[in-house]
DNA sequence: AACGATATTGACAATCGTTTTCATTTAGGA
DNA sequence: TCCTAAATGAAAACGATTGTCAATATCGTT
């Protein structure tokens, strides 16, 4: 019933790293990717779990692309949050929304719905993109 | 360049009363077994292509779920609008929200992106669910 | 009604992100 | 050091979706 300990890993850390420091959203092949450029040869299989271990617990953002690829990120606000993404670039910039916040309550209440979560996220093009 | 005539068949009709009929939002492939229950025998290669088609030509509306799995709904309201759905029964109830809508043209502007779109739904447990 | 160009279908294979398997390795407490 | 369970990773399995392409069906034209 309760969760294994967990034991740390070079893995881990190395795949926490990227994170860390990659900008934006990114794939985990993406990360598996940037992990073999550096020169850590970390399964791929180890990626995926390590990502979902680290949602799971909150310690990432996720992001679901149009075709169903999970992207992840490490934001700056570990508080709840949404996103302004550009669709061309992928810059991503952490927005707040307390009326949006208030707004959901108020719609699940009026119909008297519990466990109450939502999903929103912006997209559009970037001032640099326009520019390009 | 220019789209090639649509030809009207026996078995976009047969997706489309399917759609039409079923409530909430359905897969490719729950679709597809409800054609196959009700004796139309429609490739599956063609309920995809049918529903990214209504989709495409916004008459049906999409949701993506946690897995990746795209879902399809025929709604009542045809104008832009969201949902709010029961993660456990998938009972779904239209929403609209304009403070929402100008609140994300407002976060977009504030940081000069262009060519603005967003995804937001709310997912919870509704009465019956609670209930039973 | 028959024709012909081409849009559409559907069985099947291919794709691709993700998960599972399981033998091997490793972390970390005793 | 030793032991046990957690973690890894290579490979296979999985599952939704898309591509292939020969056969079929639609629809404007004759
Ligand atoms: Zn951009
Ligand atoms: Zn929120
Ligand atoms: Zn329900
Ligand atoms: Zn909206």
């Amino acid at each position: 019933m309760s969760d294994p300990i967990r034991r740390s890993t070079k893995q881990r850390a190395a795949i926490y790293d990227v994170v860390q420091q990659l900008p934006n959203f990114h794939s985990a092949q993406d990360i598996h990717a940037e992990l073999t450029q550096r020169g850590s040869r970390v399964g791929l299989s180890t990626v995926y779990r390590a990502l979902s271990a680290m949602a799971n617990d909150g310690d990432v953002d996720t992001l679901l692309r149009d075709d169903g690829e999970t992207l992840y990120r490490q934001c700056a606000d570990s508080a709840h949050h949404h996103h302004l993404v550009c669709r061309q670039c992928g810059a991503t910039i952490e927005v707040d929304g307390p009326t949006v916040e208030i707004w959901t309550q108020h719609i699940a209440a009026q119909h008297d719905f519990d466990d109450v979560s939502h999903t929103l996220e912006i997209f559009g093009r970037c001032p640099q993109c326009r520019a390009g």
